[in-house]
DNA sequence: AAGTCGCC
DNA sequence: ATGG
């Protein structure tokens, strides 16, 4: 197949995707750019009080991506299944709050892409080193659908893959780069989704590593 | 179960 | 290298 062809198709179905598979998810590419050094500042505080672990799947593997949380819950996940615990699991403390600049953030991109009034009480944050990677799935730990998802990328470039309400859609693949901020609810809201292995890289702001901020209603 | 592997 |  020539690369013409190839890229022809692959617009033929990212438009299906857009119409049917995932109608209400958007891309905000840059939204999060003029913000970046006052997400950078705010994010070593968060780290500072909770520091970026590998958690292990109910399967017992180690993730590759190291993650942490800030607000009211965060996600956790160990041998008895996947959560959200109002405490850090490794102190046994709250997690830190989330920081005004996240949480403005989220509550903008949200209402760019017609979810008014988005109040998110977690916000994971997940570290991808070179290699790092997130199998296709969905979030569905959370109490009510009707509130969106907003994931802000910060760092190294990633392909994002989107599929559809089955795990059997073919993912449509999506660069997103430092500051893109992609929101995904309503009938989209179960869409499964994941993060291809990260390539090696120099970011100015982030060094080698690739942040991801996903804002969630948990509860 | 948000993982990894071997095989094709 | 990629994907089932």
């Amino acid at each position: 197949m020539t690369p013409d062809l190839f890229e022809f198709e692959e617009r033929q179905r990212c438009r299906k995707w857009r119409e049917e598979l995932c109608p209400g998810a958007v891309v905000l590419h840059g939204f999060a750019a003029q913000d970046d050094t006052a997400i950078f500042a705010a994010l070593h505080g968060v780290t500072g009080e909770a520091a970026f672990r590998h958690m292990i799947t109910p399967g017992g593997f180690r993730m590759s991506v190291a993650l942490t949380n800030c607000g009211a819950y965060g996600w956790v996940s160990d041998r008895t299944g996947y959560r959200y615990d109002a405490t850090d699991p490794e102190s046994g403390k709250p997690w830190p709050r989330m920081p005004g600049v996240f949480l403005k953030l989220a509550q903008k991109a949200a209402a760019s892409a017609g979810f008014e009034d988005f109040e998110p009480d977690a916000c994971l944050v997940n570290r991808y080193e070179p290699g790092a990677r997130l199998s296709l799935h969905q979030d569905k730990n959370e109490r009510d659908f009707g509130a969106p998802i907003v994931s802000v990328s910060l760092g190294l470039p990633a392909i994002f893959l989107w599929g559809g309400l089955r795990r059997e859609d073919r993912p449509v693949r999506i660069p997103l780069m430092h500051g893109d901020v992609m929101v995904w609810g309503g009938p989209s809201r179960l869409c499964y989704h994941g993060v291809l292995a990260l390539k090696e890289g120099n970011h100015p702001l982030m060094g080698g590593y690739r942040i991801n901020l996903t804002f969630r209603k948990a509860t």
